[in-house]
DNA sequence: GTACTCTGCGCC
DNA sequence: AAACGGCGCAGAGTAC
């Protein structure tokens, strides 16, 4: 018989839990456990194990020989909450220091997991709350623990026995939470939990990192830096230039109003044109006769050293293991409708470069080596301003162990394809599949102008109309989920009018992708009538049911989006009045928004979108179950790129490429994909 | 001090 | 006639 064990380590460390991950904590010579605490099929008592007690060896206790017993026991799975931790605990010390057993990924369950894959929030206090689980928590003991689990303000680590003892009272809250949490969430179900074992693989395999260019950027940095954060002291008389509210209010006071401090809008304030496609290039002197030199250079100061970006190279000293490489670096199911999130470094918002050596990306190796020399002067030699020079060159830090290179795809345009697909409009998808340039299609609807035919007239229309297919990249990218024109306008096209704004979005709901808008509409109309008369509905491949406190949508893959309770309501539309009422039925979920609990309304848009990246989500972890049976081990994935790590030998551009496209569901639902990839030494984009 | 919220800013 | 995408982290500011 399967018998369950809950488990919950409490240890502590010089090292900070949160700052270094577990993986890098785990395996810290100052890291101690103070006990762990473990319940067997959830009515059982709660037992503590301790490394250390008053007066007998530790192995002669009966929670030891009941913890030994269970995990040479191959029926036993191991239940934590983030098993991460508790893995990395077991891993690099309870196995090496205390001679226990090795327990196989296999025999591992995360209920942080479950309430990931359910949208649930994943703290385990704010999860039991939201549950309604009655498990009343001692707070004093709670922080009292959190606080001896650090060093104390004499930098020691408080090991007094009524301290300990304190701690060992306290304990057994947690376990009872996790089994409460466990017996209301249940199991994770076979398919997500092939892709929990696999984010597992990928988390623990984790990521090399080259610390020899991490300190050289960072000494390109500091020493750069330096100066500037004087004379910007000097100026401003504002000590950091990270104090973004203080430079507005200064900015003011000396006659300036700058609205944010948005790359962007800085860019557009001095006027640099950083991307080569300037929105507002009507009039590019609209700032300058209003900025004096002194407020010009102050921004500009900000603008090239204040990248919050670059704080990754402190990250990533923080948290890469002892053997270089970083772990941990993925959450699963870390967004509602499934995607993997960032942690730590997050390596899934590294900056796109910005450097441009005639006009291309520089060679990463061009640019590593320049900013290996740690001198800003050589850097600005040869790039340009040193600290852009190093946030261009962030992705280069991640490089590929010895033997191996890194193998990067992404499935281009993604998105669009999917929405495209969903809805049926075969006529775009049939644009795409044929390696047209539909940014430039929808451009020539919203403007009224004459498609280009012929390669060479392609590339003169998009050399000569730039701006125009910026707009129509917006709109095919933006306004498949039912953005309006206001936000499109804020988004977009702040410098363009209303009625502009409003004939995009119009052009691409009712002449460029009118079969979009109905899959809006219906599935709202479904997931409305499922959660007013509790019975299942289906639209667009997608069935919504009521499921135990959730609304469930299973897309044609099977796999699921979960909304926390859904409550029916009824929702005056924006145009409705008060002779002409519009209040129509809609409904309600609860979900984590910027780390709070809140309700939300659910509308057409949103249905769609998550059903979109949830279908994305399915055919990347498809791929990604193949790349490593292929000898392609993954390393990261961001969204719809994936990065392996394969030998040089096993490492071929176009099996990576034909193992991407080789999906199932892709198939099934006709979406048309197309691969890029690329192969080197470091990380890119 | 610690916890929390808000803003800014990076990505898909 | 038509709306609110998904994230994480750093730092500042605020409340206790």
């Amino acid at each position: 018989m399967i018998r369950e064990v809950v488990l919950d380590f409490e240890t502590a460390s010089f090292v900070d839990l949160t700052e270094s991950g577990a993986a890098r904590y785990s395996e810290d010579a100052s890291t101690e456990i103070l006990c762990l605490n473990f319940q067997v099929n959830r009515t059982g008592p709660i037992y503590s194990w301790r490394p250390t007690y008053q007066d007998e060896d530790y192995r002669e206790t009966v929670a030891h020989r009941i913890l030994a017993d269970l995990v040479v026991d191959p029926d036993v799975i191991f239940i934590a909450h983030s098993a991460g931790f508790e893995k990395a605990i077991w891993r690099n010390i309870m196995v090496p220091v205390y001679g226990f057993a090795p327990i196989p990924g296999r025999r591992w369950h995360d209920t942080m997991a479950v309430a990931a894959m359910k949208a649930m929030p994943l703290d385990l206090d704010l999860l039991s709350r939201v549950l309604g689980l009655d498990v009343t928590k001692d707070m004093e003991g709670s922080s009292f623990t959190k606080k001896l689990s650090r060093p104390n303000r004499r930098g020691e680590l408080d090991r007094s026995k009524p301290s300990l003892e304190r701690v060992y009272d306290y304990c057994s809250v947690d376990i009872r939470s996790q089994t409460a949490v466990h017996a209301r969430l249940g199991w994770l179900p076979p398919m997500e939990r092939d892709i929990w074992l696999l984010d597992q693989r990928i988390n623990e395999r984790g990521v090399r990192l080259d610390l020899g260019y991490i300190r050289a950027a960072k000494s390109v940095v500091d020493r750069a830096s330096e100066p500037l954060g004087h004379e910007f002291h000097r100026i401003t008389g504002i000590p950091k230039f990270t104090q973004v509210q203080k430079l507005r209010e200064w900015c003011a006071a000396e006659g300036v109003i700058v609205p944010d401090l948005q790359k962007e809008t800085l860019a557009r304030i001095l006027n640099v044109d950083i991307d080569g496609d300037l929105e507002d290039d009507d009039d590019p002197f609209s700032y300058r006769p209003t900025l004096p030199d002194h407020v010009r250079r102050a921004l500009y100061i900000r603008q090239l050293v204040g990248s919050a970006s670059i704080k990754k190279l402190d990250r990533m000293q923080s948290c890469v293991s002892l053997d270089g490489r970083a772990r941990g670096l993925l959450q699963y199911h870390g967004a509602g409708p499934g995607r993997w999130t960032g942690r730590l470094l997050q390596p899934q918002n590294f900056p796109r470069g910005t450097l441009k050596v005639d006009g291309e990306a520089p060679d990463p190796e061009l640019l590593v080596n320049a900013i290996m020399t740690g001198d800003p002067d050589v850097v600005e030699m040869l790039f340009g301003p040193p600290v852009e020079a190093v946030v261009s060159g962030l992705r280069h830090t991640i490089v590929a162990d010895q033997g191996r290179v890194l193998l990067s795809g992404d499935y281009a345009g993604i998105q669009a394809r999917v929405v495209l697909a969903l809805a049926g409009q075969w006529d775009k998808l049939g644009l795409m599949a044929a390696g047209a340039d539909v940014y430039i299609d929808m451009a020539c609807e919203i403007f009224k102008m004459e498609r280009p035919v012929g390669k060479e007239a392609i590339s003169r229309w998009k050399h000569e109309h730039m701006r125009e297919r910026q707009s129509g990249k917006n709109s095919v990218l933006g306004l498949g989920f039912q953005m309006g024109w206001w936000k499109f306008q804020l988004k977009y096209a702040q410098a363009e009018a209303e009625a502009f704004c409003r004939r995009v979005v119009e052009t691409y709901r009712k002449e460029w992708a009118p079969e979009v808008p109905k899959l809006w509409a219906a599935l709202e109309r479904a997931a409305v009538e499922t959660v007013w008369t509790g019975r299942p509905h289906e639209a667009y491949g997608l069935e919504y049911r009521l499921e135990d406190g959730w609304l469930t949508a299973t897309t044609p893959s099977g796999s699921k989006i979960w909304y926390y309770n859904p409550k029916p309501t009824r929702k005056a539309m924006p145009w409705s009045t008060e002779e002409e009422p519009d209040i129509r039925a809609a409904w309600t979920y609860q979900v984590k928004k910027q780390g709070r609990w809140i309700t939300v309304d659910a509308y057409g848009g949103l249905l769609t979108e998550n059903y979109v990246m949830r279908i994305e989500t399915d055919i990347m972890a498809e791929a990604m179950f193949r790349l490593e049976r292929e000898g392609m081990p993954l390393v990261l994935t961001v969204h719809d790129e994936a990065l392996t790590e394969p030998l040089i030998a096993r490492a071929d551009e176009a099996m990576m490429k034909q193992v991407m496209a080789d999906s199932r569901l892709a198939r099934q639902l006709k979406i048309p994909l197309q691969i890029d990839t690329w192969a080197g030494d470091r990380y890119k984009k």
